[in-house]
DNA sequence: CGCCCTTTTGAGGCATTTCAAACATTGTGG
DNA sequence: CCACAATGTTTGAAATGCCTCAAAAGGGCG
């Protein structure tokens, strides 16, 4: 079930004999080498079940879309859990997501055997579709959103409410600190009826929960100011799994 | 709190002194007409919190920027639930899932008094940033997966183990019946187990979910073969809402 | 000050998970 | 080709986290 990275021998694929092309975002890659999008796409080995395109992690080297078969893209949480994004199947592209970073922020595995075109990246991943600045940092923005969707569903699918909690507040506590706002203190600018509904929560779980951090000395709330008073035990309680069991493959 | 979209009135708005600017997609957007992004932004009048930028449906005119405060980006499904996506602030990009419909798929409100700078796309969404064929593809297809991530979010945070079930045969129903395939019978290339993690519900669960659609006559299940006996019946089961109240607004 | 909306807290209920065990299917080696 | 092991699926019964309902307390604003 855990299977090798499949490895690349690019044989010419034709778009033209392809029965998805029309759904297929490589249709206008073939045979010209402008956007960055080098040459046109090309085809691979079949990858048998269980064989993984790419891993989280991995250096970008190219996106790939699905020419036969299907696919399963998935996300790993530091601590372990694995939430499944999407199943995807011909014409789907693969690896956006690493658009910015240049590394993949999730993995894909064959479902079943499966075929995919490599639209190959010349000369590293952040270049390669930066040739004009405006579309490039439009691109890197979507990727970035995508990931950030990406994070939610883990949150809302493997996290229990204290986490997904503290999940928040440690993601609301980065981005201040990213724009030189304080880390530890800040106002939230939604009431707890909007936390509630973007993490998938009654709002009096939310109440409860704020109640619960504060009697424990990890947050001090004064109505919508915060204020944290330990880090380390609010990304422990962010770590926390829902439970052990939403089938963690 | 049900605000009135606001009316842009463009004043010129300059990115060298915005102190967001390190952050913020626009950066490259100023004084140029490249890339299909007319001019530079621009900045309309601050909303107040409950304005809406835009309503999910509304056609797409321009991308947004946050430029201060801080916005509520949040989707509806067709029987009433809201999903909160995301909270966004100084730098992010909004409206970035319209690339492809060319109407906003998600609606969004400020929760503060908030200003954001407008990209103006000329002569309608999709030409826009089609300057070049596989850029304007690759945006869309990340668009649609955007869309999809966001789709997955309303189902896992606003949906009973039942309807997320139901909706995922739909979605299924729907991809292979657009490439061709039968509407009403297919093959699940997926596991139980990978039906789980991806609905974030036990595999117990969907074993016991497959039973009871079986039982009552809308599914005839063998294995991965599955066939929709009354596709009226299994809409309405994906309609059905987790319960009232996770949070309506 | 008084009304309204948000937030908080408590008690009980329910959907879904957890645990346990039988059964079916697939793959493997003899 | 069969036996056996490993894995995936199904079903039942009990446990539990979070929701629902209810009601009171705490700001915000005319």
């Amino acid at each position: 079930m855990d299977g090798n990275i499949v490895s690349f021998s690019p044989t010419s694929a034709s778009c033209g004999t392809c029965r998805w092309s029309r759904f297929c975002v490589a249709r206008h890659a073939e045979s010209n080498g402008r956007d960055g999008v080098a040459k046109g796409p090309s085809c691979g080995a079949p990858l048998r079940r269980g064989v993984h395109l790419f891993r989280q992690g991995d250096e970008l080297k190219s996106l790939y879309v699905v020419r036969a078969g299907s696919v399963k893209c998935y996300t790993d949480s530091e601590d372990g859990c694995e939430q499944t994004i999407a199943f995807q199947f011909p014409g789907d592209l693969l690896g956006f997501d690493a658009i910015g970073s240049g590394a993949h922020q999730t993995s894909v595995v064959a479902l079943e055997t499966t075929a995919v075109c490599a639209l190959p990246l010349p000369r590293g991943a952040q270049t390669a579709l930066e040739s004009t600045a405006v579309s490039g940092d439009l691109m890197r923005a979507a990727a970035s959103q995508l990931i950030d969707r990406q994070n939610h569903a883990l949150l809302l699918g493997q996290k229990s409410a204290q986490a997904r909690m503290s999940a928040f507040l440690l993601a609301l506590s980065a981005r201040f600190a990213a724009r030189g706002c304080s880390r530890t203190e800040f106002n939230l600018s939604m009431s707890r009826q909007e936390i509630a509904n973007y993490l998938a929560v009654a709002v009096e779980t939310i109440s409860r929960l704020f109640s619960d951090l504060q009697r424990r000395g990890v947050l001090a709330v004064d109505r919508r100011f915060v204020r944290i008073l330990s880090m380390p035990r609010l990304q422990a309680m962010a770590h926390e799994a829902k439970s052990v069991g939403i089938a963690h493959a």
